[in-house]
DNA sequence: AGCACGCCGACT
DNA sequence: GTCGGCGTGCTC
C-alpha cells in the first residue's frame, strides 16, 4: 500500500510514501493528515491518493496518521483543487489554507462557556424584510445552489434576514457559515448567535483563537456537532459535512482578499463552495462592490434591496465642507463658545514648526490661525454637541501625528530607507515603549529618530504636513481641555484590552469624543452619537488605484451610518478639497445608484472589472535592474502569446520599494479565455534573479 | 519553503 | 588559513 502526499510547499508536485506494517491499511484514506519524513525534517501532509502499485523509485514509510479519519472530505479536496488552479498556488498550499496553520506544524494537537444569556428570538419582520426573506426561504427549501446579494442601507435590518434564513437552514439539519470581514466585528454577532442557537452549537473561528480551541472548533464542525461557525475569511473553510448556507456580510470589504498564498478571494471561494454543496450564498452590503452589484443586475446573483431604515429612522444629512484655500468654511470666525479662559490656541496651521522641542509653547506661537484642521462649521457643531452632552465620532484616515516631514528650504522629505514611503511622525503614547517622538514607516514598521535638522541642506526648516489621529487628539485637547476624549487606532488597539476598554468607555458615555481610523467606521452602534466628522476625505481618494473612488464612497457611507441611530437626528461633516467629486457628491446624497452608474461607466471605458478580470504580476528583487528585467521578460513572453488580453507595463509598482526590495509589475486585463492561457504560462514561469507573485483578482494595485 | 552543498572575499 | 555571503538544487 502506497500513499501520495501533498505538503504545504510551493511545489506543484506530490510525494509517494509506503505504509509501514504497524499502521492499519483501512486508515489510508484521501483527505487524512499524516506525519512523514521529508528530507531532514518531518512535515504534516495530506493524503491525496492511495495505490497498490510500488512506485519506480524508492519510498520512505510515513511516521503516523493524524486525526481519526479524513480531515477534509471530497468536496473540500475539490475546492482546494479549484483554488490552486484559479489563484495559482500549489495544491498542498490550498489544502493547508483550509486548516488552521497550527494543524500544519509537525506537533501533536492539544485537545469555554459564556455567561447565561437571554434567548434571542426571531423578530417580527417589516414588509421590506419579509419581502427579502421570501426568495431566500424558497431557495433553502429547494436545497439548491443560489447566490443572493442584499443591498441594504445601514440599520435596515439585514442581520435579522441573515438569522431567519439561518433558522430555516438549521431546521433542515444543515449547517451555516457566517463570515465577517474582520475579527473586531465578531463579538456582538457571536453573542447573538449563541443566544439564538445555544452556546454548544455555535463556534468562533479566526486567527486570534487559541490552538486548543481551534482544534475543537474544526473537529466540532467536521463532526457536525456545531451548527454555525462565525468567523473571518478562513472560516469559509470550516469542514461542515452538510453545509446549507454561507452568509458573507460586508461583501465589498477588501479584507476578504487573502494577501498571501493562496491569494484567494473569500467571496469567490464562498461562491464555489456554495455551488459544490448546493448551498445558498447570501452576500450583504450597504455599498456592494461594483463587481457584485453588476452581476446582480446581470442576473447572475438574485438582487434583494432594502432601502429604508428600521423604525423609519432617517439617514443623517451629510454636509461637504470645501477646504480649498479661499473657500468660506475655512475662515475662522467667532471664538469657540465653550472654550475655557486661558487656552490660547484656536487651531493649528497647515504647516507648522517642528523645531525643538516638539509641540512646545514656542512652536505653537508660530501657528497661523486662519487655517485650522477643523473648519468653522465642524468646530461649531462639535461645540454644540459638547454643550448638549451628545457624543461625537471623528474619523481620521491615518494613525500617528503627522504623515510626513519635509524641508521647506530644499524640499527633502523623510523617507524609509527600505521602502518608498514617507515616514510618519509619532508622538510617544502612554502605552508605547518609546519616551520621545519617533518616525515610523507604515509599510515595514521600522522606527527612526526624528530629523529636526534637514540631512540634505542642514537647515532647521523641517516642517510637518498633514494630520493623523494623534494630532487631531492633541488639537481637540487644546481647544477643549475639559473634554473626555478617546482615541482608537492600530497603535492603541495593538493591545487587545485597550480596544475593549475604549469601546466600552465610549459605549457607556464616559467619553464625549472618539477619534479614530477605519476601526471606528464599522459596526459600532452608539445611539448617542449625533455628529460624525470626517477630517480629511481626500486621503483614500488620492490612492493611485482604480478602486479609490469606490473605497472612498463606501467608507463615507459606512462612517455616516454611525450616527442618527438613536432618537436624535445625526449629522455628518465631511472635509474635502474635492466637494464636486462624484464619490463625495453621491455620499452626500446617500445615493448608491448614482455612484454605481457613474463608476460603472468609467470601469467600462477603462477596461477594469467587472468588464475584465485582472491579474497583477509583481516582480521583486533587491537590485532594481533585476526586478525590471524580470518584469520585462514576462511581459515579452505574454505579449508574444497574443492572447487578446491587454498588458500594462512593465512599470514600477506604485509602492516601488518595500522592505528593501524593488517592485515592478505587469498588469493583465483579460477575459476567462485569455487568462486561462496566461495562467498556464505563469504557473511554469521561473523568473531569474527576482521573486514573482501572481495576484489573481487583486484587491488593489499598489 | 527550508535546508544542504558549494565556491569566492575580509577577518579572529 | 577559516567564517560567511547567497546562487542552485533537492526533498518520495
Amino acid at each position: 500500500m502506497f500513499l501520495e502526499l501533498a505538503f504545504n510547499l510551493p511545489l506543484d508536485k506530490t510525494f509517494h510514501y509506503s505504509l509501514p506494517d504497524t499502521l492499519s491499511k483501512t486508515g489510508a484514506v484521501v483527505g487524512r493528515r499524516v506525519l512523514a519524513p521529508f528530507g531532514p525534517r518531518s512535515l504534516v501532509g495530506f493524503i491525496v491518493g492511495v495505490q497498490e502499485e510500488k512506485p519506480s523509485f524508492p519510498t520512505k514509510p510515513i511516521y503516523r496518521f493524524l486525526d481519526d479519519g479524513p480531515f477534509l472530505n471530497e468536496t473540500m479536496m475539490t475546492l482546494a483543487l479549484w483554488i490552486s488552479g484559479r489563484y495559482l498556488s500549489a495544491f498542498g498550499e490550498a489544502l493547508a489554507a483550509m486548516v488552521s496553520p497550527t494543524l500544519m506544524e509537525p506537533k501533536k494537537p492539544a485537545a469555554e462557556s459564556g455567561a447565561a444569556q437571554e434567548k434571542d428570538e426571531p423578530l417580527k419582520l417589516s414588509t421590506a424584510q419579509a419581502g427579502a426573506l421570501e426568495p431566500l426561504a424558497a431557495a433553502v427549501a429547494a436545497h439548491q445552489f443560489k447566490p443572493f446579494l442584499i443591498r441594504g442601507i445601514t440599520d435596515s435590518g439585514k442581520t435579522e434576514i441573515y438569522l431567519q434564513t439561518m433558522d430555516r437552514v438549521l431546521a433542515k439539519g444543515r449547517q451555516a457559515l457566517f463570515l465577517l470581514p474582520e475579527i473586531a466585528l465578531t463579538p456582538p454577532f457571536y453573542d447573538r448567535l449563541k443566544a439564538r442557537y445555544g452556546n454548544t452549537k455555535v463556534g468562533l473561528w479566526h486567527s486570534g483563537i487559541s490552538e486548543g480551541e481551534r482544534y475543537k472548533t474544526w473537529d466540532g464542525a467536521r463532526r457536525g456537532d456545531l451548527r454555525v461557525i462565525l468567523g473571518a475569511r478562513s472560516a469559509v473553510f470550516a469542514p461542515f459535512p452538510n453545509l446549507g448556507l454561507i452568509v458573507l456580510d460586508e461583501e465589498h470589504e477588501a479584507t476578504y482578499k487573502q494577501e498571501d498564498r493562496p491569494r484567494y478571494h473569500t467571496r469567490e471561494v464562498a461562491l464555489k463552495r456554495a455551488e459544490l454543496t448546493s448551498s445558498v450564498l447570501l452576500m450583504g452590503s450597504a455599498t456592494p462592490s461594483m463587481e457584485s452589484y453588476w452581476k446582480a443586475k446581470e442576473g447572475v446573483y438574485t438582487l434583494l434591496e432594502m432601502t429604508s431604515r428600521i423604525e423609519e429612522r432617517q439617514l443623517p444629512p451629510v454636509e461637504l465642507i470645501d477646504r480649498r484655500p479661499g473657500a468660506a468654511a475655512n475662515q475662522s470666525g467667532g471664538k469657540p463658545e465653550i472654550r475655557q479662559a486661558g487656552t490660547a490656541v484656536s487651531g493649528s496651521s497647515h504647516e507648522e514648526n517642528l523645531s525643538p522641542p516638539l509641540g512646545s509653547a514656542a512652536s505653537r506661537v508660530s501657528r497661523r490661525s486662519d487655517f485650522s484642521i477643523f473648519s468653522e462649521p465642524l468646530r461649531l457643531a462639535i461645540e454644540q454637541r459638547l454643550a448638549r452632552k451628545e457624543q461625537i465620532l471623528l474619523f481620521v484616515n491615518r494613525r500617528g501625528f503627522t504623515p510626513f516631514l519635509r524641508c521647506s528650504k530644499c524640499g527633502w522629505v523623510a523617507r524609509c530607507e527600505r521602502c518608498s514611503m514617507t515616514l510618519t511622525l509619532h508622538h510617544a503614547d502612554k502605552s508605547s515603549e518609546s519616551q520621545s517622538p519617533y518616525m515610523q514607516c507604515h509599510t515595514c514598521s521600522q522606527r527612526q529618530k526624528v530629523s529636526i535638522q534637514c540631512p540634505q541642506c542642514k537647515s532647521m526648516k523641517v516642517r510637518q504636513y498633514g494630520s493623523g489621529t494623534q494630532k487631531i487628539e492633541e488639537e481637540l485637547k487644546k481647544l477643549y481641555p475639559f473634554v473626555k476624549l478617546g482615541r482608537l487606532d492600530k497603535d492603541i488597539a495593538s493591545k487587545k484590552q485597550n480596544h475593549e476598554k475604549i469601546y466600552r468607555a465610549f459605549a457607556n458615555r464616559e467619553l464625549d469624543v472618539l477619534v479614530g481610523t477605519q476601526m471606528i467606521a464599522k459596526g459600532f452602534h452608539f445611539p448617542a452619537v449625533t455628529l460624525v466628522g470626517v477630517v480629511d476625505a481626500d486621503v483614500s481618494l488620492h490612492l493611485p488605484d482604480f478602486r479609490a473612488a469606490e473605497r472612498t464612497f463606501s467608507l463615507l457611507t459606512q462612517v455616516a451610518g454611525r450616527t442618527g441611530r438613536g432618537k436624535e437626528r445625526g449629522l455628518v461633516y465631511v472635509q474635502t478639497h474635492h466637494p464636486d467629486h462624484y464619490a463625495l457628491e453621491a455620499a452626500k446624497e446617500h445615493d448608491y445608484l448614482r455612484f454605481y452608474e457613474r463608476e460603472i461607466t468609467d470601469r467600462k471605458t477603462l477596461g477594469y472589472p467587472p468588464y475584465t478580470q485582472l491579474v497583477n504580476v509583481v516582480l521583486r528583487a533587491t537590485k532594481e535592474e533585476a526586478a525590471q528585467a524580470a518584469a520585462q521578460a514576462i511581459y515579452d513572453k505574454l505579449e508574444a502569446m497574443d492572447t487578446g488580453a491587454s498588458l500594462l507595463g512593465p512599470s514600477p509598482a506604485p509602492y516601488s520599494k518595500m522592505r528593501g526590495q524593488f517592485r515592478y509589475q505587469v498588469l493583465i486585463k483579460g477575459d476567462d479565455k485569455s487568462l486561462e492561457q496566461i495562467l498556464v504560462v505563469l504557473k511554469h514561469w521561473k523568473p531569474r534573479k527576482a521573486y514573482m507573485a501572481v495576484d489573481v483578482d487583486p484587491s488593489d494595485l499598489l
